[in-house]
DNA sequence: CTTTCTGACGCT
DNA sequence: TAGCGTCAG
């Protein structure tokens, strides 16, 4: 009963054209992206068959993207760059740009930037769902466009060679032809055309343009898909590539989806693609048609039946975040086979080089977005697991010692070592990834938050700062005389970049807040003893050479002086009296990592 | 002896 | 929530 309700009122919805979302939905999606941002940089290789390698001493590398005109040799992503020279002798192939000898993808992330900004000058709904695409809603766009040109003279001469209509094989010209027709016709608009067709088609118009001022502005080509919703406009864009765009109306789904295999279908390619194609014995999407709600919902879930049975008619009703920048930045390497890292030493110096990477990404990310990442979770995956470890910790500040140390602290918990002796430290098993990804972004005040958190975040600058002896009286009440003291070192830093003093002037109160995010004071709730457990023995000789250095034996003075605090630079417990004598030597080394050559 | 390196999101 | 799993390219 309510099986046969819940179908009635899906037909019911199906009999508007549109699948009942009343909305246009665009998948914009770069031609071999990667290839293309090469190809801006190195000119000379343009109509060359072309392909991007990460890294090339194994096997001539591994192919992460490939152009056009290489795709017909058979060259495909996850070949090897020897396989692709023996089956496209003339390739060209390009590496990824390498650095703390790992790939730097960089170039790609600012290139994808530029084409976000392009998009976000045609609507106000963009939804960037990987490097190189980004769903649309231009619903509003088509609405405007619409009621500010009188359809007579819309641009029915526009140029949309480069449209097709899915549905319409262009391998057959009797249906090609009628395509076309229908499109450049003048008259079509008004009587042969649903108005399901009627918006799609202006939308085409916009696309058309909005792929034009891609080309034109940062010189890169792109697909499209022009339906209404994310699944079909993901489906259309990829019928008609490189350089093309599709249309997929409403009309035209049963057709389609009759011939596509499910595998095709966004959500689908995985495994539970293959568990539908299984269990229901079918390989279209359209297939999924015979199949009442219930029985999918039996078979797949309330929700993925529901999703299933709405999704072969076309229907999909995921929404569209309007989102341009990531969510989350993070770096990673694998270690596979015989690189696999064995020993502390070269986990810690591949932790180093990744957090490094990531701290660099992260303030880049702060000047541009004005935001803080609050979180870090570090993936590792030990040999012979299944799958990877994922811890989390929190970032109070950009600072690559407290990743690198936050992060091996989460490896050697669940990885012991066969010894104890830190130079032959060495695991039965060893590490075959590790990932670093920063999350949890909170936006940063309003202005002046933003040059002060930069300035605190760069790990040189914070050294200024805290490798000053200043620092252990941010706890023990201080504050003002030293935050003074601390703003006007500030000021004469930041004015060199920020010429705004104003909005230095307002900062005292959230500089004094940030500051003492500095040095965490750690809560005690057991006896000195118990707190000396972690690092027992260094500790042991402090106290002895304490004892020796005063005169008097006052432990409450003692005690003060094994008041601990969290070291910003390394995450580290440091006692208050070695404080200095510890930020000196992150201030030494970071002048010794500034030395170096990437 | 090896698809790499990302990123989003769902499930529990 | 944190951590794991899936999907995509």
């Amino acid at each position: 009963m309510i099986e046969s309700m819940i179908d009635l009122l899906t037909r019911v919805v199906l009999i508007m054209e549109d699948g009942g979302s009343g909305k246009v939905v665009v998948l914009v999606d770069m031609d071999c992206f990667y290839v293309q941002v090469e190809k801006r940089l190195h000119p000379e290789l343009k109509d060359k068959p072309c392909a991007i390698v990460q890294y090339n001493k194994w096997q001539g590398g591994s192919i992460i993207a490939v152009d056009y005109e290489a795709r017909k040799y058979g060259v495909k992503r996850s070949l090897k760059g020897k396989e692709a020279k023996e089956k496209c002798p003339g390739i060209h192939l390009v590496q990824v740009p390498e650095k703390r000898r790992k790939a730097d993808l960089s170039n790609y992330r600012k290139a994808s930037g530029e084409v976000m900004k392009v998009l976000s000058g045609f609507t106000s709904v963009i939804e960037r769902a990987s490097i190189d695409e980004a769903f649309l809603d231009l619903t509003e766009p088509v609405k405007d466009y619409i009621n500010s040109n009188s359809f007579d003279s819309l641009e029915f001469h526009a140029d949309l060679k480069s449209t097709h209509v899915a549905g319409c094989n262009d391998d057959d010209d009797t249906h090609k032809d009628d395509c076309d027709l229908r499109i450049s016709r003048g008259d079509w608009f008004k009587s042969s055309c649903s108005s399901d067709e009627r918006v799609l088609i202006v939308a085409a118009i916009l696309v058309q343009r909005i792929r034009e001022t891609i080309l034109n502005e940062v010189g890169f080509t792109c697909s499209a898909g022009i339906s209404h919703n994310k699944m079909l406009a993901k489906l259309a864009a990829g019928m008609h590539k490189p350089n093309q765009q599709t249309i997929l109306p409403q009309s035209q789904v049963d057709v389609v989806f009759s011939t596509t295999l499910l595998k095709k279908v966004r959500h689908l390619g995985g495994k539970l693609g293959e568990q539908v194609q299984d269990k229901l014995k079918i390989e279209c999407v359209g297939q999924l048609q015979e199949y009442s709600l219930k029985v999918l919902q039996e078979k797949f879930g309330l929700k993925t039946g529901s999703w299933l049975y709405e999704l072969c008619r076309g229907i999909c009703h995921e929404k569209i975040s309007n989102r341009i920048i990531t969510k989350s930045i993070g770096c990673g390497k694998n270690f596979p086979g015989p690189s696999k890292l064995k020993t502390a030493k070269a986990v810690k110096y591949w932790l180093e080089q990744l957090s490094r990477e990531l701290v660099e990404r992260l303030e880049e990310d702060m000047t541009e977005n004005t935001r803080q990442a609050q979180s870090i979770t570090v993936h590792f995956l030990p040999e012979g697991q299944a799958s990877s470890v994922a811890r989390t910790f929190a970032l109070p500040s950009y600072n690559t010692s407290l990743i690198v140390n936050n992060s091996w602290n989460a490896i050697n918990k669940g990885h012991k070592p066969v010894t104890n002796e830190e130079s032959h430290l060495t695991w039965t098993t060893g590490i075959l990834n590790i990932h670093l990804s920063a999350g949890k972004f909170v936006q940063c005040g309003k202005g002046h938050m933003k040059s002060l958190l930069q300035l605190m975040s760069s790990d040189q600058e914070c050294s200024f700062v805290s490798a000053s002896s200043s620092h252990s009286s941010i706890i023990t009440g201080k504050e003002v005389t030293q935050m003074t003291l601390c703003k006007e070192e500030r000021e004469d830093a930041v004015l060199t970049t920020t010429p705004t003093i104003t909005e230095q002037d307002q900062s005292l109160e959230t500089s004094s807040m940030n500051i003492t995010k500095f040095f965490t004071p750690i809560k005690r709730k057991g006896s000195l003893e118990t707190q000396l457990d972690r690092n027992a023995k260094r500790r042991e000789v402090v106290l002895e050479e304490i004892k020796g250095t005063l005169e008097s034996d006052d432990d409450t003075i003692i005690d003060n002086q094994f008041e601990a605090v969290l070291c910003s630079e390394c995450g580290e417990e440091v006692l208050k009296f070695v404080l200095e004598e510890h930020m000196d030597y992150h201030f030494a080394l970071s002048l010794d990592k500034d030395s170096q050559i990437n």
